[in-house]
DNA sequence: TTTCTAACA
DNA sequence: TGTTAGAA
């Protein structure tokens, strides 16, 4: 059992997350609501961060913070990854994706109706990893189609 | 006690 | 961003 997956334990309760961050709690919901982010959710409906989940939105806060760009700048960049060369999908469903011509959110904030991503787990899509650390990003663009 | 959603300041 | 309501 290799330790890597231990980071994707969703063990933090909300109230550790947001400490271990140094952000409030509400400000966490408002990240999960604009898309930014997905946290895994309990039987009871709690949510649950791993430290994953804690790395990206330090990420998150970095680009607000330093480069001065808001949540809406951010969910534009991330309106523009091109999810459907990522996970392969066909011109047919690309073409009838509400996110291949929708650049106001990030394509896994987008409830999938139809296509491949209708019955995948957004949190689990590489889509939605691959763009979880700021220092991956720029490999991670230029590895697309590769 | 803690967190949830939703609405509002 | 913070606060508040009522419910779980």
């Amino acid at each position: 059992m290799d330790l890597n997956k231990l980071d994707d334990k969703p063990i933090f309760p909300i109230r550790t997350a947001a400490e271990l961050l140094k952000i409030s709690i509400p400000t966490l919901r408002l990240y999960e609501k604009e898309g930014l982010i997905i946290p895994h959710k309990t039987n009871s409906n709690q949510r649950a961060y791993s430290k994953h989940d804690l790395e990206r939105i330090e990420c998150i806060r970095k680009s607000i913070k330093k480069s001065k760009i808001s949540i809406n700048g951010i969910k534009a960049m991330l309106a523009m990854i091109p999810c459907w060369q990522i996970i392969g999908c066909s011109d047919l469903d690309r073409d009838n994706c509400i996110s291949y011509s929708d650049s106001s959110k990030p394509c896994w904030a987008h409830k999938h109706d139809n296509g491949v991503c209708a019955t995948n787990e957004c949190r689990e899509c590489t889509v939605y990893k691959d763009f979880s650390e700021c220092s991956k990003v720029k490999e991670t663009i230029q590895n697309i189609g590769k």
